[in-house]
DNA sequence: ATAATTGTTATACAGATAATATAACAAATA
DNA sequence: TATTTGTTATATTATCTGTATAACAATTAT
């Protein structure tokens, strides 16, 4: 697999690791039904240890992102299965707000931030909506 | 001050009140120029430690949003002052991009994130543009 | 000038989180 | 049948979070 960790990164590598399966995701390179690598396998790849990668996995399953076949393995769940609920967009527009009133206070505009929105989607080949 | 601390929050508590002051600025309640409370005063207020909201401030200064004078107070820096630099917009970049990245793999649209943001401008009162 | 306030620095402690290291278990798969 | 799989358990180390005191020196108020 293709993941790249940071070690000395304040992000937590678990978190690294759910982050860059993620963006595998919107990119486009793992499709629904698709098997995630076990987490002994991963971890190996990684060189980090296989609690930390099951604790990745868990995560993404309790974001509806994969379905964790106990011993057996995790798919990638279908746009069907996981329908975006109005939680969810909530949960969305809640780890948004920081981020956002963050740079409305450095003096960024709605129509800057916009754009890195486009250009976040741009950067994974997903085309957005009139762009 | 008017700060509301959830301490059974998964945001540490100094996080909170950087994003609690962060928002009196968007929302213009605490305008550049302005003391901030001392830290101990805004501890004693929240009943939390003096140094966890001494923590606050310096990542209010850190990211350039206020000034720590000294033995003296801190203040809320004026936009001239805090110039937006390309390295403040690639921060929030960065910290935008693993949010929109999940709710892309979720399966929101660039026009619903786009409308959150737009939300999140308007419920700060901050007009955006064309809005 | 004196007293109070301020951020700073230092130390110590407790609890939670992150990450690793082994190990064994039971179900699924080869 | 043997291997692989996620699961569970225990233990250890390190870092982070938050609190608790205390003292210091500069600023500010009286």
């Amino acid at each position: 697999m293709f993941i790249q960790i940071e070690p000395q990164s304040d992000v937590p590598i678990y978190e690294q690791v759910t982050r860059k399966i993620m963006e595998g995701i919107a990119r486009g390179e793992m499709k629904p039904g698709d098997t995630l690598p076990s987490v002994r396998n991963l971890a190996a790849d990684l060189g980090v240890n296989m609690h930390t990668v099951n604790k990745s996995y868990h995560e993404l399953e309790e974001k509806g992102i994969i379905t964790i076949r106990a011993k057996s393995g995790a798919i990638i769940r279908s746009a069907e299965e996981r329908a975006l609920t109005t939680e969810q967009l909530q949960q969305i527009e809640k780890n948004l707000k920081p981020v956002v009133v963050e740079g409305m206070v450095l003096g960024a505009t709605a129509e800057q931030i916009e754009h890195m929105i486009k250009k976040v989607f741009s950067d994974l080949q997903i085309p957005a909506e009139g762009v």
